[in-house]
DNA sequence: CAATCAGTGTTATTTTTCTAACATTTTCTG
DNA sequence: CAGAAAATGTTAGAAAAATAACACTGATTG
């Protein structure tokens, strides 16, 4: 995916952020665009946005997500994420205090940790708290602030002494750029702080990034490759040609 | 519209109740009809369920659509919680800067709160915070810190700091119990720190609580009646005997 | 019992959305 | 600047959804 489109993608995300839906027209219309491209965008994208009959939903939307059958083009994306996290939950020990980054690569790593007995999560990011709310044995530490509906999440600055004020012994983070030179970088400035912090005070940091992330940079630059202790992801030995710095699991 | 035809919707209203899309031929098979039966069930139907490139939703902008609270309806104070609601909510201005408090009482609150255009909201509890964070003009603040599923809210010793570096213009606090000597209580000792800081930044204090409060003592005691302003209740004068210090406002 | 009518199913037609192919424009590269 | 590559637009056809038309069923009623 490209640079263009994805600040489109970015553009109708933010558009959609409190939820709703635009038809492909309007949405076309407010990128001057045609719907065409942004057809093109969409397949080319994350799956964090996903059409309905003609009409731009967010797909996190509880709203919109199917009741009975999963057999969306959509899920394809999600079931590579899924299985991204289960490769990416093998690190975490019983008793170990997590943090978990913003975004919906991450959401299913929540649901894996229903298994643990002895957990603390630490995140900025409403929808991995109310996630990490519905399971009552683990502890949930929400580091808040003002709320960004862009990308779901809390922050301001504060948030780098509270993270440093906290034992985080794993970092699960999540990129919307990986690139070979310009590091790991994603959409909004806000979310740099605390990622940022995470970098900074944890033991071991683990990047999870599916394949289409793979040579792209975004906006906000947050970190190195070498400031990441392992990269869990789905691109091929091919893909990864000039990525130094971590280890890399292959999901 | 016919009885059967109403019986239809109701269920699949019902399959729909947490969210969640449905495909019109599983909807069709559900119900045990034919796709045209249901889309006929629809247009008679009063447009609360609709159809979205045949997928079944739950219709309206979500972008306004009502905030409600499942434990809010299991709540038999529902009723009386929404008018009070109401009436607080006559005390806010555009433009204000509010403290919302934890419990289901303030629910509600939320709701009204949907027609101003210029508000931040301040909180710490979970259930608040996603409910305002569905509202698109709202800026939210949330207090971070420790989980606590008891209530639904967050804590810790930072609170204070948190919250004395905000400028709160009203603060809308509940309480499970009011007491003329023993003043204002709670289940909760991790609420006290937030509570007790509110009161002492907010400009106004408006506690909310409805008439079984009245008179009832609670673990936590987090200030005298005297610090709150004004008290907005459904309790009749009869009941308030003993009661000094704020102002009344019976909804 | 025939006529009627509401409720539903079936089929056909129109409209919209999706996909693929190819044309055009823009951007990059040597 | 020429040529290549990428991005986007345009068009045409396939697929799906919405609408309309008509047929079937079973209950009601005069």
């Amino acid at each position: 995916m490209n640079e263009r489109s994805a600040r489109r993608l970015a553009r109708l995300a933010d558009t959609l952020a409190q939820g709703g839906s635009l038809r492909l027209a309007d949405a076309a219309a407010l990128c001057g665009v045609s719907e065409m491209t942004i057809r093109r965008d969409l397949a080319a994208g994350d799956g964090e946005l996903t059409l309905m009959g003609g009409h731009l939903v967010r797909a996190g939307d509880p709203r919109y997500a199917p009741v009975y059958d999963l057999d969306d083009q959509r899920d394809r994306q999600a079931a590579a994420k899924r299985r991204l996290c289960r490769r990416a939950v093998e690190r975490v020990e019983e008793g170990d205090t997590l943090f978990i980054d913003c975004g919906t690569t991450l959401m299913p790593l929540v649901a894996e940790l229903a298994n643990f007995r002895e957990l603390t999560v630490v995140t900025y990011a409403l929808n991995v708290a109310n996630a990490v709310a519905r399971l009552p044995h683990l502890r949930l530490v929400l580091l808040g602030g003002v709320y960004h509906a862009s990308s779901q999440s809390f922050g301001d600055e504060a948030v780098d002494a509270a993270i440093a004020r906290l034992g985080i012994n794993r970092a699960f983070l999540s990129a919307a750029g990986l690139h070979p030179r310009h590091g790991l970088s994603c959409f909004h400035f806000h979310e740099v702080a605390p990622k940022r912090a995470a970098i900074a005070t944890a033991g071991e940091r683990i990047l999870v990034a599916d394949a289409t992330k793979l040579g792209v940079i975004r906006p906000a630059r947050f970190a190195e490759l070498e400031e990441v202790d392992l990269l869990v992801t789905d691109a091929r030995e091919g893909d990864m040609e000039g990525l130094q710095g971590p280890r890399v699991l292959h999901g």
